[in-house]
DNA sequence: GCTAATTAGTTTTCAATCTGAACTATATGC
DNA sequence: GCATATAGTTCAGATTGAAAACTAATTAGC
């Protein structure tokens, strides 16, 4: 199930404008501007500050913070003394007394979330659990639990919950709630129940792809504060990835763009089991490089510290494999730059711990397949770490809440 | 220079929402409407029908198309009798008393014609020359020469010329309306005097990539007409691309998207003249194809139909080079179907006339390197020939004036 | 302390624009 | 020729933001 509740018909075609589609989009802008003041928590706005960064009078400011604050969305937050001449302000806040759910199904844990509006992550719990081949029910059971505690939790703290995302690996057609193709879950052509997890949250549940949601949590609380367009790859089990242009996500016409794990980087490579050969997945995955670098078979987590382990020490084979694996990143990403003009790239997952030495290989390999595309300082390793696809999916629900106001206040009616 | 003249501030941050905003977005409405309505010719639109179609009210309606009646965009064409009960509906269609100029520059030749905003090519003239090495004035000078005549003609047709675009093989930046490499041209960084060709236009003068404008041009006029996503290949002395998402050209961050030429195909491949190597562009660029099918060299349009003679002939070498590109062209069509979640792909230029032979090897690489995702009635061939470009700038340059009416209107001031 | 200056926020008036309903115009069908 | 149906216009009413006047609360200077 989709969150989308745009100003659009059903047909398609924009509805018609009406003069009352003008306050919207001034309630979304008020929003969006509370959004990107969010960065400086001193000084928090005040309707003045709104007036003259949005364009709008103080008088319309005015009635549209009215209407937030009456729904909820913001909150007045103590007038601001900055020493000046004149008369203080009121600061206004987004509601921290208003949040989204955010959750994560991956192979070995699942997670859940509280951010508030304001953007802040008030709780976060995970539970470690093997999901590879259970059933999505047991797993949603699962989920099910852990949300109904952050639920009560956030109840106590007296924060309401609008809406939540959940993200999981594979495929998602968002828009019916279902996992078209999850591999490492072994889930395929799944419908989960998404609104048994948030009956009551008046903005729903969404469903995402995990590597898109870190591509988004990178944007809004990583090296994306300076980068607006990149190529997100996410190493898991399989490689992920997501496409940032203009800072917001590329998700193509069906919703699955980002699939960077299957770009064909040496066409007599190995079968891959997309169906194709000679993918990425198969030069960058985990298998590829635990296998290449010589670390027997087990748990990923000791496998990927026992690399750690080994880079650290300087074996051959393992920076060898790094290596392999950072030049084949770099054709993919070579590729993409110049398909989408696109100028940065940030690495994630399990890239991030061999962070030190895949980076200098990426960056040989894109100075030789694409030259003065991607500056060697564009190329970043994320510090996210596990909680981004969890951030990321709270994130685009709190954006769903942000870009559509009306929905809680008397103009939605 | 951009034609864009939206309604966005300098700032980036959209202009704050006006009671008239609203008006403007109708009156687009209104346009886009009779520009979707333009598939039938027999039964123009009435206002009842816009009516409906937008879901505004008559009275709306009426309003809106009294104003873009006087503007020039719009015109009256009789009353339709439907033969039902009823008073008949006045019909209405876009101007034709109103025009766009469309443009190409290219190794070989140049062109323009004039497009009335019916989307009708009322004039086409093409004059051969070679503008490989020339300098930019020159040929701007030769190209001011054709618009001049076009520009009379039209004139003596009664049709008013609003705007115009340009297209030209090579990375431009729209903006400043500089070229910033065209390999094939042997310009880079050049600034075009765009204003110079258009001086009276009030929407000026765009300048595009040439397959940008080809990928359109198949959109409106071509096979696009079932595809609203698709990777548009175009075979040139280089190899470009344009890629069509949502029935709207990607453009990418800056405006240089679609460089499927230099997508790595095979890592171990030949050093290109974009630096790096391996790029799709060295196994099916012209030079690529001609020499691996042993045609010796001369000029491009000799040794193309020397091509299709053997082709047609059967000769193995020229049926193995053109498969070969196929399949690289596979290759690269499979990356990008992944990462942008396309489901076609058109091949247009110089591959049009292979298209017989180049077809199957593509369609046999895309199920090797990415089965299920561009099922064989997805691969097609481009029928527009050497007018797409041109047809795509004018194209683009009409959509332009549809999508700013008040530029023309009481409601732009 | 008192007054002027300064800034924040509200109230009032006005113009733009859409909707909806009533109305006029012009066909077809019997 | 009259009933019916559809196209298009006119006009009152509602929503909304802009602009300007106004009230409120603070600092600066004496």
């Amino acid at each position: 199930m989709s969150l989308e509740k745009s100003a659009e018909g059903g047909t398609g075609r924009p509805a018609p404008g009406r003069v009352e589609d003008v306050r919207r989009g001034n309630l979304i802008r008020i929003l969006a501007s509370m959004a990107e003041a969010r960065t400086d928590p001193d000084t928090r706005p005040t309707r003045a500050d709104l007036a003259t960064r949005t364009g709008l009078t103080k008088a319309s400011v005015s009635s549209l913070v009215a209407e937030l604050l009456d729904a909820g969305l913001l909150a007045e937050s103590g007038t601001t003394r900055d020493g000046e001449r004149g008369r203080p302000g009121v600061g206004l806040e987004l509601s921290t007394s208003r949040g989204v759910v955010g959750m994560e199904i991956n192979v070995d844990y699942i997670a859940a979330g509280l951010l508030d509006l304001g953007g802040t992550l008030r709780i976060h719990r995970t539970l470690e659990s093997s999901n590879r081949g259970q059933s999505p029910p047991s797993v949603m059971a699962l989920l099910g639990g852990l949300v109904r505690d952050i639920a009560a939790e956030a109840s106590a703290a007296g924060i309401e919950i609008l809406g939540g995302g959940l993200a999981v690996p594979g495929l998602v057609d968002s828009a019916s709630g279902t996992v078209a193709s999850a591999p490492n879950l072994q889930w395929r052509g799944v419908g989960l129940q998404l609104e048994q997890l948030l009956p009551s949250a008046p903005f729903g549940l969404a469903l995402y792809n995990e590597a898109n949601c870190a591509a988004l949590a990178e944007l809004w609380y990583g090296h994306g504060l300076d980068f607006r367009d990149y190529l997100f790859i996410s190493g898991e089990v399989g490689v992920g990835g997501g496409l940032v242009i203009g800072s917001e996500l590329f998700a193509g016409p069906r919703g699955q763009a980002g699939e960077v794990g299957h770009v064909v980087v040496e066409p007599s490579g190995p079968d891959c089991s997309c169906g194709g050969h000679g993918c990425l997945e198969a030069f960058a995955g985990q298998e590829a490089v635990f296998s290449e670098a010589g670390i027997a078979p087990g748990a990923a987590s000791v496998r990927l510290a026992r690399l750690g382990e080994q880079l650290a020490a300087g074996d051959a084979a393992a920076v060898a494999a790094v290596s392999r694996a950072g030049h084949y990143l770099g054709i993919a990403a070579a590729s993409t730059a110049r398909l989408m003009n696109l100028s940065a790239v940030v690495l994630g997952g399990h890239f991030t711990p061999m962070g030190r030495w895949i980076r200098p290989a990426l960056q040989r390999s894109l100075a030789e397949y694409a030259p003065g595309l991607i500056s060697d300082a564009r190329v970043e390793i994320s510090e996210l770490g596990q909680s981004a696809a969890l951030l990321g999916a709270a994130g685009s629900s709190l954006r769903a809440v942000l870009a559509a106001p009306f929905t809680l206040t008397p103009a939605g009616r």
